[in-house]
DNA sequence: ACATAGTACCTTGCGGCGCAAGGAACCTGT
DNA sequence: ACAGGTTCCTTGCGCCGCAAGGTACTATGT
């Protein structure tokens, strides 16, 4: 079934490569929690993705260094993993900053969806 | 070797999902052969890209009926394979654009790039 | 005639991400 | 005890972009 071919699988490919330095820029406002994240995403229809996806992705940035966690008690359920940025993560986050707003202004500018008219 | 430990991977992940509708983007003002959109392509710094990967990319586009082609002549080398768009072609382009916009603006809402304020 | 360089097309194999689906563990209320 | 909510995580798959390699046609130089 080629991506191409169905409805969802656009939005899917769009988030590609993107949804983590979402999660950077959240984390860049206050620490959260996996589930907390999800919700916060979810707000955004366009970002909104699940727990299968987050939870990877979390693993990968604890492991370049990215978000560090800690864990903390729950008021009610399990424990929850907290993670916070560090100072290298913020310093990704900004050159991801950077290269979107490149690479936004470049499909614009092709696709025609340009602001300035 | 992890995408988010290398600097070039960050751009290509941006790509994805992208670069067929700028292909479509292009073809909408008018038909073009392969090396042509390579070149084309290349003008965008963020866009630029290889025949390996525009070529399987033109084979999708073609299977989905998305484009259609023509061989021509060539005034000095091998024939050339042009491709046009077709109304469904036009009408994927035209979903695509509202699907990035609600996409780009989602994404900088988030991670403050909105070129408000 | 032959080699070289330029143009143009295409394929193979790999790595990585996002996802659906499933599972494990903890707490509360009945 | 049990059901239901919360929170964490893993497995397997599909797909795209890419590097690398390959084929074929034309023009040019020797």
């Amino acid at each position: 079934m080629c991506r191409v071919e169905h409805q969802a699988g656009l939005a899917t490919a769009l988030r590609r490569g993107t949804l983590e330095f979402c999660v950077l820029a959240l984390l860049s406002d206050g620490e959260r929690y996996g589930v907390e994240l999800v919700r916060e995403l979810g707000a955004e229809i366009a970002l909104t993705t699940s727990e299968g996806t987050l939870y990877p992705l979390l693993s990968r940035l604890r492991r370049v260094g990215w978000v560090t966690t800690s864990w903390r008690e729950s008021p009610a359920g399990p424990p929850r993993r907290y993670y916070s940025l560090t100072p290298e993560g913020a310093t990704a986050l900004d050159h991801f900053r950077s290269e979107w707003t490149t690479f936004r202004d470049a499909v614009d500018r092709v696709v025609g969806t340009d602001r300035r008219s």
